[in-house]
DNA sequence: GACGGTATGGGTAAAATCCCCCATCTAAAA
DNA sequence: TTTTAGATGGGGGATTTTACCCATACCGTC
């Protein structure tokens, strides 16, 4: 198995010190590179391609957020994880507009920065979970927003649960199966959330689920 | 300093049995209670006030999703994180809509539960990389497509009618008198969509016509 | 104890969906 | 000019949906 290929990007070379004896103790990674500012980054990664790019995000000159954008746009393939001093939520955001796949503040403990350069060297994404919040956080509104008027009161929540199996696609059969229950117990159910709610088909039944928020449309 | 208080959901034992062992381990933690559906989790969680309740999503009788909904409103001080099998997009986003405070697949490593269990007893948000990495897909879609709705170009001028008439709750033969064609050129017509657009029912035309911007979800 | 609501499930039958087969006509493109 | 893509339409059949009928069981409440 081939090491993880590093690229730091700090404009404090103690910080970058400090991180070079951290992932010497790991036998899976190697720093390739280091950059002090964002347009140093850029070349960096242009002439060296590493597989994990540890960019601070407030950097002078260009700040990481732009070097970010630039180096996903010349290079898909790189992952850009964010180490910042700030769990700001505007930064945060913009990082992840940037291309970042993960962010995790200097204050993390040194394992879970590991953690995260190996989740986002597979592709994964890595979010610290003070800044997931913030992204759950947005989720919520976002879908709460959409489903404001008159959750679905009336049904019970069973008929919920029907409901919500109905618009992802399911047959009355599969919904049985998922529930554990019979495909007539199914059907009744569709019955009685049918009548509850004036619809008359399952196309409407969709509709209903998704303009209430019950569940997402993509 | 005192433990945390944890509560076991999953309908097999065999499974709470493993988790129990795991967590014999960890000095800051001790199981409370067990449940092996969701609406004992209810009672249980009324009972015996855990600050953290471990919740497999899918279970016969009252699912995870449900329970986890219920559970959050009547007590929102407990956080719930969700363990299980299917890192399925949809009962990701169900249950994060339902309340849970992170999401955690079967095949993690012990560690991580642990850390997920310490994140979310401490009020944060856990999100297991590869979920996370699908919190984060959706929010960059909802900021990007926020202004453009990126089109069904792939269908004909004729196939985007006949899908906006289905995803309005139009039977085939209703479509049929609407365009006044034969209702066999309309199902014709469906047939292409669905394998142009590699979907399966009417449900996920719906879902797709409205993804796209085709008709409004209300 | 009776009643209403919820959840469970069986039977039947018409309607609709879904997935194949087939064809013709037109207009644009190669 | 031949080919291709789009729109039109028919046949058949398996599956699903929809809408009724019926019932039992549990759990609260009045």
């Amino acid at each position: 198995m081939s090491k993880i290929r590093l690229l730091l990007v700090d404009d404090h070379q103690i910080v970058r010190a400090g991180l070079r004896m951290l992932f010497l103790a790991e036998e899976d990674m190697e720093i390739v590179g280091e950059a002090g500012g964002g347009a140093e980054a850029i070349t960096a990664v242009a002439d060296l391609r590493p597989d994990v790019v540890l960019m601070d995000v407030a950097m002078p000159g260009m700040s990481g957020i732009e070097a970010t954008r630039r180096i996903k746009e010349a290079n898909p393939d790189t992952a850009v994880l964010a180490l910042t001093m700030h769990e700001d939520e505007q930064y945060f955001f913009e990082m992840l507009n940037a291309g970042a796949s993960g962010y995790v503040p200097k204050r993390a403990a040194p394992d879970d920065l590991v953690s995260a350069i190996r989740a986002v060297s597979q592709g994964q994404v890595f979010l610290y979970p003070s800044l997931a919040k913030l992204l759950v956080k947005d989720f919520l509104q976002r879908t709460e927003e959409s489903g404001l008027p008159t959750i679905a009161e009336e049904l019970t929540p069973r008929e919920r649960e029907v409901l919500i199996a109905i618009a992802e696609g399911n047959t009355n059969r599969e919904i049985g199966e998922l529930l554990t229950i019979s495909v007539k117990t199914v059907d009744r159910h569709r019955e009685n959330i049918m009548r509850k709610l004036n619809l008359h088909n399952r196309v409407e039944l969709v509709k209903y689920a998704i303009e209430k928020g019950l569940i997402a449309v993509s």
